[in-house]
DNA sequence: CTCATTACGTTAACACGTTAATTACATTAT
DNA sequence: ATAATGTAATTAACGTGTTAACGTAATGAG
């Protein structure tokens, strides 16, 4: 017979939080994964989209920060987005390490080609989970996220 | 000049969920990824290796919702983890298409080496982002996830 | 000025996410 | 019985997560 003394002091799985948040992310996949395969994005470079839209100009890093994906992800999608005129790049004047990547008027018609659905799938999501509960989540979940240690 | 009128129906990003949800499991790994690494674990393998030890014995269906990851990944993992003697596998007496996992002592030598850790982690957490904030954001996370649409 | 250091971004390598297809076995209906 | 359908798990293919190493350019100390 096993030796399972070692559960004693672990939390059952199912109950904490790194489960709880991928089953989050998965459920709110669930709601927009249809428009998204309709409109052959990935998750993930919808979010570079939509990031990069909301900036006249954005470089590299900040990217990464505010998509809160890494760099390396974040230089493979933009190859990809750049292939398909979605964004363009261009080098820094006075620092060239640095990079800026700008949407294209590409992005922006299918961004207005989108927002009536994207108030659909929040509609949807409001039924059944109240804007009151979603602001409390939300807060709640930037709270946590302040507490990061270094790295 | 672009035409962003595209933007005005559509939230900041840095303020939508999908962000917030990366960025909170982004914390909480910051946490844990030096014992991991130490470890020599991935989060995944870690995640596995936990909800397999909580059962006797464990499907990979069950197995793949309980870890909220997609069986696939569970798949590769398993091998992983088998090869590294930490699960043993057996299929089923009366139907041949499941396949049962357990987890082997050395798991459990493992698990019980990782406790204290844990709980150090945790109260370092507790420190910054206390209990109370931490139940109200796991029942959020439980009710939101209730509201997954088919699939 | 020069060398060491730091910073921006990319590349490389391997693990996981995701979807579709596949294999093998059970079940159901005819 | 057998053919059709459904289910458990794996494989395949491609995109992303993750870490380390790399190339290049700016910065700072001597």
């Amino acid at each position: 017979m096993d030796d399972r003394t070692a559960l004693d002091g672990l939390k059952p799985m199912n109950k904490t939080l790194p489960i709880l948040l991928a089953r989050a992310r998965e459920t709110l996949l669930s709601y927009w994964r249809p428009k998204l395969t309709e409109m052959g994005f990935t998750e993930q470079q919808w979010r570079v989209l939509r990031v990069v839209a909301e900036h006249k100009r954005i470089d590299i890093s900040t990217l990464s920060e505010e998509t809160a994906m890494h760099m390396p992800s974040v230089t493979r999608i933009l190859q990809t987005l750049e292939q398909n005129g979605l964004v363009e790049r261009t080098r820094d004047e006075e620092d060239s390490r640095r990079s800026w990547v700008r949407a294209t008027q590409k992005t922006f018609d299918v961004l207005a080609s989108c927002v009536e659905t994207s108030n659909e799938i929040y509609a949807g999501i409001e039924k059944k989970f109240d804007n009151k509960k979603m602001a409390q989540l939300l807060t709640l979940l930037r709270e946590f996220s302040d507490v990061r240690t270094g790295s």
